[in-house]
DNA sequence: ATTCATTATCGTAATATTGCGATATGTAAA
DNA sequence: TTTACATATCGCAATATTACGATAATGAAT
């Protein structure tokens, strides 16, 4: 099928999911770490730093803004995309949330 | 496409993307919440506890042992399942340390 | 040995994701 | 306003993922 059956798991279980999901392709890793690594927020670049075509890297882009991780400012007739700090660290919180209370030992 | 170029990225890169994508369905954020709430290590009231088929559950399952945050044991004709705490915690410090080191301000 | 219960695997259908070329849109400069 | 460049979106092809029924494999009990 290849439908996720979303209606069966909580909204936390499906948002925590999102975001992992959304950290869960290289390039989107290369990504963050590149942008990370430049003092100044130096935006596509990406496109020849990382390899891909501008079209992917751009839908890249779109899925890390889709959960609030990136801010993306108009500078000149570039875009300059940064970290989203305070979204960024939210979401760390949570999933160590998640980590801290699923871990229990068993066997 | 639907073809990831990983040759384009390194392996901790590789690596980090691939646990976030296991953990990026929300069955398997299930599965780990539903196993670690159990005092006992038990298994496939998985089926019946989410409500998807054994077939989906197993395979789900699978990839949660693949980057071996599952162990799994015989007891008597079913499966026990349980987290592996050792390499949870051990995933847990490698994602910590890639929110830690990523995460520049600019804008 | 047969039966029953549990889990894994196979095959398949539906949908999602990835990647890219082409094209549209937006912005700055000439 | 034309040109040039940067980015976003569209449309498509290839591959991956999700889900499940059917079936195999395993082990326990009869």
């Amino acid at each position: 099928m290849g439908i996720t059956k979303t209606q069966m798991f909580t909204e936390k279980q499906n948002d925590l999911a999102q975001f992992f999901k959304v950290l869960g392709h290289p390039a989107r890793v290369a990504i963050l770490q590149y942008i990370s690594n430049q003092n100044a927020c130096i935006c596509n670049d990406l496109v020849e730093e990382i390899g891909l075509a501008q079209a992917t890297i751009s839908q890249h882009l779109k899925e890390l803004k889709s959960i609030g991780l990136l801010n993306g400012e108009v500078e000149g007739k570039s875009m300059c995309y940064c970290i989203n700090v305070e979204r960024w660290t939210a979401i760390q919180k949570e999933l160590n949330l998640f980590f801290n209370t699923t871990k229990s030992n068993c066997c």
